[in-house]
DNA sequence: TGTACATCAGTGAACGCGCGTTCACTGATGTAC
DNA sequence: TGTACATCAGTGAACGCGCGTTCACTGATGTAC
């Protein structure tokens, strides 16, 4: 995709090897975590000499960086593709495990332990917002009325009240606030400990547990 | 404490040589992650040479196993403690808060991002047992009623059904079962999050969330 | 269309680094008579 | 209590490894006239 942009066959030769490199890292962080992640691997794989690579990418911090980058965007991009089809919540829930089951690596990649010192790039809040924004949407269409008639307002509602910032200019009302957030530390929580592997161990079913916990969130 | 347990100077002396060596990789791994992990680094911080360690730990794998096995017990033993001033569940959801904030980086290692082909020792699906037995306790405790009259089973109840084998002879009701799985991946989600900085970048403060997850628990 | 030049991909050698780990050795500490 | 011996902590040298990264160079590809 990135490859068809470009003008010039040299561009496009270019925009391949940088795509073909970053396959090759993505099996490595497959393989050994993205900590062991090392330009001369993916060269000594890809046939080229360690340096080659460094006509492509100036450094290896820029690949990581260029990797998470890739990730987030990915996640925005699949949550996009499939709120274009459908504004329900549902569809997003199985949209979200669906993508991390395609590669766990990559969702421990914008979700995962982080790295101390490692600072992701600005770009990925402003793609952190893009989702929340689908999310929110989805949310926002599931909570019609507005506010449950006979509920108190909670003592999160009041601190969302004040807080709101992350929704941006979105016009959510507070329940949809509270869904959307809840949305995505539940399926977090169940999705994570999945991938993790801290369900086999106990011979549950996370799928089993992940759907209970996307009821959870419509109380249907 | 294990130092205490020795009964030669000489086993008194290498018990202490090993707890200093892993107190220096924690501020390692909190420095610069768990991947990050050298015995030679350790070893110059301690004012020695570098195989010196070897006298205390076969190898830098046997060391991070050891470091993992700590952190599970450490959780245990900080639940029973909790556990045992009185068990209600609200207890313990401080008690895990608390002690992931104590140390981020021990918390991750628990339940963070796993590295494809570590395998954890047996121990620690032992210690995690453990875990999922104080906290079935104060459900337990919390769920007298064993099952709320006019709620019907959902999905999941028969799915634990079949799937109680991890809650061991505990005589859970199903109710119970449920609350403890909750109260793992909801608290975990919102914790997890929290730790790795999620929240930071959009302004909430991640102690009402996680407060608000807990009330989600007891309904109250 | 053909030639002259500029651009750029890729190479091999090299640098310095820190890692895990083994080994033969020294010197201090503890043990047995 | 004093001496002889065994145990064991710690050292420095060494091994091989792979890493990130720089650099001068070669050869192929594209561009301009």
């Amino acid at each position: 995709m990135a490859a068809s942009n470009a003008r010039t066959p040299r561009e496009r030769y270019r925009a391949q090897v940088r795509e073909e490199a970053k396959e090759h890292a993505w099996e490595q962080i497959a393989t050994a975590g993205a900590s062991a992640l090392s330009l001369n691997a993916i060269a000594k794989r890809m046939g080229l000499s360690g340096p080659a690579l460094y006509r492509y990418f100036a450094s290896r911090d820029e690949l990581i960086t260029e990797l998470v980058t890739d990730a987030y965007r990915s996640l925005a991009d699949t949550f996009r593709a499939r709120a274009a089809a459908g504004t329900d919540l549902a569809g997003l829930v199985d949209t979200l495990r669906q993508w991390a089951l395609d590669d766990p690596q990559r969702y421990f990649l914008v979700y995962g332990t982080p790295v101390p010192g490692y600072h992701a790039p600005e770009e990925t809040t402003r793609i952190s917002g893009e989702i929340m924004a689908v999310i929110l949407d989805a949310c926002t269409a599931e909570e019609p009325a507005g506010e449950s008639p006979g509920a108190p307002p909670s003592p999160l509602d009041a601190h969302l009240a004040e807080h709101r910032a992350w929704a941006g200019p979105h016009p959510a009302p507070p329940s949809a606030l509270r869904l959307a957030l809840a949305f995505w530390t539940r399926l977090h929580g169940v999705l994570s400990l999945e991938l993790a592997g801290h369900f086999t161990g106990m011979g549950l079913d996370p799928a089993e547990l992940y759907a209970a916990e996307a009821r959870s969130l419509t109380g249907r």
